[in-house]
RNA sequence: GGGGCGUUAGCUCAGUUGGCUAGAGUGUCAGACUGGCAGUCUGAAGGUCAUGGGUUCGACUCCCAUACGCUCCA
């Protein structure tokens, strides 16, 4: 069976159990704090085991696409190096919420896999919680004996809390698991070692492979549990590893998930794949990580330099260091594969086909970037020198750290030349940096304390209204920084929360004898949290909740004025341009989109127009709720795909002008708008045009600021119309260059007259020339004049004395020779003759220069310098 | 979110305790040599030293803030 038959399999039969099969979710998260990434199947579920929102069907399956690139068992540096880690993977799962129970999950996942797949239950193993006495909890023997029915008792093994209990997080939801595991080593090894005594220690070829979990419990904050109303069924089965069991392999890479990308890199490379075991990682880790990138970019993920695009830069950095490395490749070539990835996984996950050139882009362009990166490093540790053979392990941190040039080529390239990298002094750098920025990331966030019980959701009532009445359900105190604040929540709230790129309201909530703002509204997982400094008196007291109704009238503006943004970038530049991010604030638009070179004035143009005229027409806003399905059905534009059970929210402008699926807050018209302006078009990555502009008042402001005030005023000033403004300023400013360069010449020159007035002062003392003079000009002036004087004079001692804007200034210049001669220091005798006026000064030993506050000081520090001349 | 580094001529970069009237290479332009090209030589143009403050007699250099970019950590 290929993986797709096996992928089809897993989810046709839960089908014909009843199960409603749900699309994956992005598997790039938004809306929550603690996660970047879906990093297990039950992540689009998890409001609903937490009780923030309800299920609409009550029997799931899917196949989840997942990203891991850190925890207990997942670390990015071990990928590739044994047979089943990933960064990317699928977790097939099938999901009950408050439907069936222990019975169908285990009597199912028996069913599937030794009748469908056809695997033999002399390889499966299976295990069940074996009770904890610290939780008072005992054997899981419902479980025991459901297993008991299929399978023989010398085949169930009982399990710590360690490995056969599962939670979310330290509180929540919880519950005991029973976990299936396959043995999949060869029959000679099997009658050597029992399979049983290798469950859960590590063996590759002994493996867990479907994880049941029964969700009962709720674990409260002070460690108790409690048992649930509702008990839920998650189960997770990798995908990878059930390929290898079904294709009879013994490494997910031997199969044909990752096969072909393999072979096609052993053909580009011209190494065999199996033949070296470094070259067979670096393929492997390659592989790996193209599908994690691949998916990342078409989820609308980029690599960039913080968070969730960080790890995705780090990821293809990888990929690019191994493939360099081992491999020769010391060009951009990873993207390459992605044609052959999108062929392979395009059915099933049809971004790949759709954002197939962009993803190209994209990774073509971090290549190039990373082997530059590369370059600037290699070039460092070359310049750089070693003492004892031994490099530095702070120099290796900051190649690293600094300059991104990863530490195991620093240790490479040392190796080569016969060094040593100081990896304790490096490690020693590492941990203090991790350290600072964990101190640094302490946000200390209190128990909830709960006012009114059971309120599951909060009802948002500000598509209709900006004020509601209101009481805290519950609320906690948080500290950043030595900084309290406090997160409410309300039963009923105007306040949007942040999310779809609209920023969160402003606002204020009114209790009866005191007014508490709102600072910012957020989303967290399911609840919308509403950020204080202080908490009323009486917590359970009812309020108003108002917003900053004005600064939600222009994030309207905005928010609509995206939606046109995005149906006139379809419509001048073409049906290729895709939302890749968006930002919407009271001040301003952000839309960036797929779109491969930069827009050219005209077409920025017909974009303001197009907008221009959807605004005059006054089209009417309309927003519906429907199904997912039917909202795309009827052509509604979706963004990297939703979760699945929410509803869609469909808005519409004019007669189907602009559809899009959004949560955000809109206009009721599009005249309210009043006026767009893109005010800048730049690049945001290889294939992303960014577009910000603005609307409404802000939009009028700007132009009369910008535009029509600076030009009225150059008008007045110019005495001329406005279409003659251009041609007289190209006058002028010509005129302004001529005539400037001709000043400075008459600077220059004035400076330099005075050359004459100082030859004709000379007194000759000890064949030494010496001049003292006052001069009236400007300090650029006097050095040139010093300058000049000096190439014209032979044994000159030149001291000059100046009032600039009331205050002393001295500059002394003297011949080099004289310098050399007599061993004279100009910066010496300055710092001598200043003290007459009252100040200080320094320069090199020919030419020094000094300030001071008495002008009247000058005529002083002349007769000093005589008396120094006369001594020498 | 925290740390490090960077921003100097069209491009790639030097610029050492603050003081060499801001340099090099490359590219551009002009001229010379050569039968022509390649090339060599000579010369010129080109700089708000990212922006804004501050310290100083004097700031590319030191301090503070901001912007942008790179990078590591969370």
């Amino acid at each position: 069976m290929n993986s797709t038959e096996i992928r089809k399999t897993f989810l046709d039969f839960f089908e014909s159990k009843r199960h409603k099969i749900v699309p994956s979710a992005p598997m790039v998260i938004k809306n929550d704090p603690t996660l970047m990434f879906t990093n297990a199947g039950m992540n689009q579920f998890k409001d609903i085991f937490l009780g923030n929102s309800s299920a609409s069907s009550s029997r799931v399956a899917d196949t989840q696409k997942c990203l891991r690139v850190s925890g207990k068992h997942n670390d990015l540096e071990e990928v590739g190096h044994d047979t089943y880690h990933h960064t990317m993977f699928e977790m097939l799962g099938n999901w009950s919420f408050g439907d069936y129970f222990k019975k169908e999950a285990i009597e199912w996942s028996w069913e599937l896999l030794t009748d469908i797949y056809k695997i033999s239950p002399e390889s499966l193993y299976v295990t069940v919680f074996a009770g904890d006495d610290k939780d008072g909890m005992s054997k899981d023997a419902e479980a025991y004996n459901f297993w008991k029915n299929i399978i023989s008792e010398d085949r169930i093994i009982l399990g710590s809390k360690k490995d056969n209990f599962w939670e979310m997080g330290d509180t929540g939801p919880c519950g005991p698991c029973s976990e299936i595991h396959v043995d999949i080593r060869s029959e000679e090894e099997k009658k050597q070692v029992s399979g049983k005594s290798l469950v859960n220690q590590g063996n590759p070829l002994v493996i867990e492979i479907w994880n049941l979990v029964f969700i009962e419990f709720n674990r409260k904050t002070d460690g108790k549990l409690e048992p649930l109303p509702a008990k839920h069924i998650d189960t997770g089965m990798g995908f990878e590893r059930l390929c290898m069991v079904m294709q009879d392999v013994k490494s997910n890479y031997d199969t044909d998930v990752f096969q072909p990308i393999i072979q096609q890199l052993a053909l580009m490379s011209g190494f065999k794949y199996g033949d070296d075991k470094k070259k067979d990682i670096a393929m492997r880790v390659i592989a790996d990580h193209l599908r994690a990138i691949s998916f990342a970019i078409a989820d609308g993920q980029l690599p960039s330099n913080n968070k969730a695009g960080y790890v995705i830069r780090r990821i293809l950095r990888r990929a690019v260091r191994y493939g360099y490395t081992f491999l020769g490749f010391k060009n951009p070539c990873i993207n390459n594969l992605v044609p052959l990835l999108a062929k392979q996984m395009g059915s099933t996950f049809p971004e790949l086909l759709s954002q197939q050139d962009l993803i190209i882009r994209v990774i073509a362009e971090e290549e190039s970037a990373f082997m530059r990166t590369l370059e600037i490093g290699i070039s460092k540790f070359e310049n750089y020198e070693s003492k004892n053979s031994i490099i530095n392990g702070k120099f290796a941190f900051e190649l690293f750290d600094t300059y991104g040039f990863p530490i195991d080529l620093t240790q490479l390239m040392a190796k080569e030349k016969g060094y040593e990298v100081d990896m304790s002094e490096f490690n020693r750098c590492m941990e203090e940096q991790k350290t600072r920025s964990r101190q640094a990331a302490i946000v200390d966030k209190e128990d909830w304390i709960v006012i009114l019980d059971g309120i599951v959701e909060t009802k948002f009532v500000g598509y209709e209204k900006t004020e509601c009445q209101a009481k805290i359900v519950k609320y906690r105190k948080i500290k950043i920084k030595d900084k309290e604040q406090y997160q409410i929540v309300l039963d009923e709230t105007p306040f949007y929360a942040e999310s779809g790129g609209q920023i969160g309201d402003k606002g204020v909530l009114e209790f009866s004898d005191e007014k508490i703002q709102v600072l910012d509204t957020k989303k967290e997982n399911n609840l919308t949290i509403h950020l204080t400094t202080s908490l009323p008196k009486n917590t359970s007291s009812g309020c108003i909740a108002k917003i900053n109704k004005i600064k939600r009238r222009s994030t309207q503006n905005n928010h609509s004025a995206t939606h046109l943004l995005h149906k006139a970038l379809k419509q001048v530049v073409g049906n290729h341009v895709e939302q890749k991010g968006s930002f919407v604030s009271d001040e301003r638009l952000r839309f960036d989109f797929s779109h491969y070179t930069g827009l050219t004035p005209v077409e920025l143009q017909n974009i303001e127009k197009l907008i221009f005229e959807k605004i005059s027409e006054n089209l009417i806003v309309e927003t519906e709720i429907d199904s997912m399905e039917n909202a795309q059905k009827k052509g509604a534009i979706a963004l990297f795909g939703e979760k699945y059970g929410e509803d869609a929210r469909v808005v519409t402008i004019g007669d189907n002008y602009s559809k899009e699926l959004c949560g955000g807050t809109h206009v009721k018209t599009t005249g309210q708008i009043g006026l767009f302006l893109i005010v800048e078009e730049t690049a945001v990555a290889a294939g992303v045009r960014r577009i910000e502009a603005i609307t409404g008042e802000t939009a009028y402001n700007y132009i009369h600021q910008n535009f029509i005030e600076p030009l009225k005023q150059i008008k007045s000033v110019l005495k001329r119309s406005y279409t003659e403004i251009p041609e007289a300023v190209q006058i002028l400013t010509d005129q302004n260059s001529l005539l400037k360069k001709q000043i400075e010449e008459f600077q220059k020159e004035k400076a330099l007259s005075y050359k004459d007035i100082l030859k004709s002062k000379i007194v000759n003392i000890n064949g030494i020339q010496l001049i003292t003079e006052k001069v009236d000009i400007d300090i650029n002036g006097i050095k040139d004049l010093a300058y000049a004087m000096k190439n014209e004079t032979e044994n000159l001692f030149l001291v000059i004395g100046a009032d600039v804007e009331g205050k002393a200034h001295l500059t002394v210049m003297l011949s080099d020779s004289l310098v050399a001669s007599k061993n004279l220091n100009a910066s010496i005798i300055i710092r001598e003759l200043s003290k007459e006026i009252m100040g200080g000064g320094g320069g090199q030993n020919y030419y020094a220069t000094a300030g001071g506050k008495n002008t009247a000081g000058l005529e002083k520090a002349f007769e000093k310098a005589k008396e120094f001349v006369s001594g020498l």
